[in-house]
Formats: structure tokens, sequence, C-alpha cells
DNA sequence: TGTACATCAGTGAACGCGCGTTCACTGATGTAC
DNA sequence: TGTACATCAGTGAACGCGCGTTCACTGATGTAC
């Protein structure tokens, strides 16, 4: 199971320790998360990630770093695509929140990380609050093309973004919680189907 | 710190297993409860607690079931109230959404624990799926009043209850991970700003 | 009312475990001349 | 091109820790007669 290494070295040691963090959190969940786990995972002594990390919590915070430069990369994504299809900025917003349950669908174990920030102290890692940020700025960008459209007054420009966000955020974290079955197997559709409605609602008030 | 006891027996060591559990829960977060921590709190023996609780997870999963059953006692009473107050279906589904927040705003040591599934494995306690059921029954009550007053297409049903919920969760758990900071501090008067508005729109179609 | 006894609910020592982290070490790599 | 040497990135043993859980025990309580 583990892998085998031709040389003393490995090479490639910090990426692989992260795949095989991802690869647990999937699994078995972020308990299963352990400095020591990891090592046995990647193939490599105990000792071995503290060349790469400076602790456990360092290891989280890159991986959580890379989940929300990641969901920027998506929001910016669904943004031009739905600019180039001719929509306006209620339907970018509707695919932001769309783009946000669409990754916590495809990828369950940087979610799952990303927002449990007393894993990580997201304080003590900066570049943890900067890739945050990036992503809160895409959608806050769309809420004020929302606001300079006129669909919202300007005074209402923070409740429709916390709006937004609350409502993929609390679909997509009940659903990786199994707390949906009874309603819907597919985050996706029910995403695309609550928002269309409210798309819908709010470009034809 | 630890209660000075003045007999042998405790008298209610049940209780406070789960009053200590509470508040390490609410001053340093679910990691810090280890039965053997809350036996410390409680002032009494690492053994003790397993004369009342088979496990750490039945430990956690009573708790959980008292939590879902103070939300579901919560919905009916915003829903009594609204009612009272004249409001129709609209106005009720708002505040059962204002209720859930308000919910995890006062009782955040009970709402982190019961969206945390993995920790007590719901599948083996009935008594808090029993419990979750009983809240998810009042949102769905909401719902069907709304698809009877004819405000929402009944094929659209279960869109309405997931939405209503993930906006409620999505401003609950966001809030309480500190990551709505840029944008409020009282995540009651957001979901009142948005529910108003949302509300306003579904009845004004 | 008193007494024998079963049961309840504590104690505290002990078990084995996996953890984070450190450290002296060593094999492999790369660089200066 | 070869060689000395610094640096890098591993090893594996060791540390102390808190954990969940078990167990033989015992003090306190309650019940039958």
């Amino acid at each position: 199971m583990p892998p085998t290494r031709t040389s003393y070295h490995h090479g490639a040691l910090r990426d692989e320790l992260l795949g095989a963090s991802l690869r647990l959190i999937a699994a078995e969940g972020i308990g299963a998360v352990s400095l020591r786990r990891v090592a046995r995972e990647a193939g490599v002594s105990p000792g071995a990630p503290y060349h790469h990390f400076a602790d456990r919590a360092t290891l989280l915070a890159a991986l959580s770093e890379q989940g929300f430069l990641m969901l920027a990369g998506e929001f910016a994504a669904a943004r031009a695509a739905t600019l180039k299809a001719g929509g306006g900025p209620a339907e970018v917003l509707g695919a932001l929140v769309r783009a946000y349950v669409g990754f916590a669908q495809r990828q369950p174990a940087y979610f799952r990380l990303m927002f449990r920030p007393e894993l990580f102290e997201p304080d003590s890692h900066p570049g943890v609050k900067a890739a945050e940020h990036a992503a809160e700025a895409c959608l806050e960008e769309a809420v004020a093309d929302c606001v300079r459209a006129g669909l919202v007054p300007a005074a209402h420009a923070d409740d429709l973004a916390v709006a937004a966000w609350s409502l993929g955020h609390g679909l997509a974290s009940l659903w990786l919680d199994g707390q949906l079955k009874h309603y819907t197997d597919d985050p996706a559709a029910a995403a695309a189907q609550i928002t269309a409605l409210i798309e819908s609602i709010l470009t034809a008030r």
C-alpha cells in the first residue's frame, strides 16, 4: 500500500503529503488526518513531514489555501461563462452559488477542511486569509453588479451577499453531512432549481 | 474548580456531565470534549461516566437529541407566534429561518454538535434521528402551507424546503465560524433583513 | 422499627493506543574550485 | 572533469501526553421481611 521508492529521497514529498491528506479526508474524515498517519500513507517516516511543514496546522492551512484559490478560480470561470452566454448580474450571482455547490460536490475533502477554521488558525496563516478574500471578492463583485443594475438597493448589498453565500454554503454543508437525503441526492440539481427560481423572481420584479 | 461534593454519590451526575460537555464545547470547541475531560470538569473519576453513558458517542448523541428537540420547540413557538400575529405561510417560513439562526446564536454549543454527525453516528442512535425528524417536520409543514396558499407550485415544495433550510443553516454556520465578520456581527439581524426581503417578494408575486 | 442484603454509583489503578514533536544520524544531491 | 564539502531530505528511536475503556473495589442507598 505505501508507494515504493527507488531512491532515499522522495523528490516530491510535499505534494504527496498534501495529496495523502486529501485522500484521508475523503475516505475517513478530517479526524483521520494526523501527521503520523499522513507520513505513513506517503510511505515515509514520522519525522519526514517536518522538513516540509512546521506542524500539523501548517499543512492543513496549506491545503485550505489551495482550496480557496481553486474556489476563486471556479467563481471567475462561472462568471465569465455566464457573461459570455449573455447572462446579466442576477444570472452571474446564481452561477456563483451553483459553482459553490458544485465545488463542494466535486472537492468534498477541500470543502470540509476549508470551513473548519479551528483546525488551522487562519489568523496565524495569512495565505489562507488572502485566498479567502480572493474568493469573497468574486462574490462581492457580482453583488455590486446587481446593485448597479438596480436589482437591489445599495443599502441591501451586504444582505444579498450574505444571502447568496449562506444559501450555497448551507446547501453544500447539509448535503455533505447527509442531512438532505430525504430531499435530493444531487445538490447541484437542487442548486440549479433554486437559483433559477430566484433569478426569475429577481429579474421579473 | 471541580465542584465539591458532600456525599460519595453525586446525585445528578448524568445532567452534570451533559452540562460540562456543553460548557467545554462553548469554551474550547468540540475537540475539547473527551470523556476523561468531562469527568474531570464534573469533579468525578474517569470511570464514573460509564455508569451513565455507554461510550463517548452515546453522550454526544444524547446532547444532539436534546438540541434537535429544543430546535423543534422553537420552531413550533415561532410558528404559533407568527400565526397569532396574523402572518401568512410566507411569514411563518421566514420566522422558522429566523428561529433557526436565533437558535444557533443562543445555543452555539448545541448547534455545533448537532451538525457533526460523524461524531455520534446518528444511525446508531435512533433518538437523534427521531428528534431531527421532529424539527424537519415543522419545516415541511410550513412549506406545505406555502404550497396550499399557491405561493409556490407543488412540484417545487422540496426546493423551497431545501432553500429555506440551506439559507438558515449557511447563515448560522458561517457566522459561527467567524466567516461573516466583514458583513455583520449580528446574524439574527441579517436573517431578519433577508427573510423580510424574501417574504415581500414571495407575497407580492 | 431494625436488620440483612441486593443494587446502585462512585473510586482509582491499569491497559494499550496513537498522537505531535524532537533529535542525532545518514544517504543523496548539488556546488565551488 | 574530479574532488571536497555544504546542504538537503530522509531515518528511526525516543519523549511525554491524553485518550477510551475496563475492572476489582467500596461506600451509599433502598428494599424485603
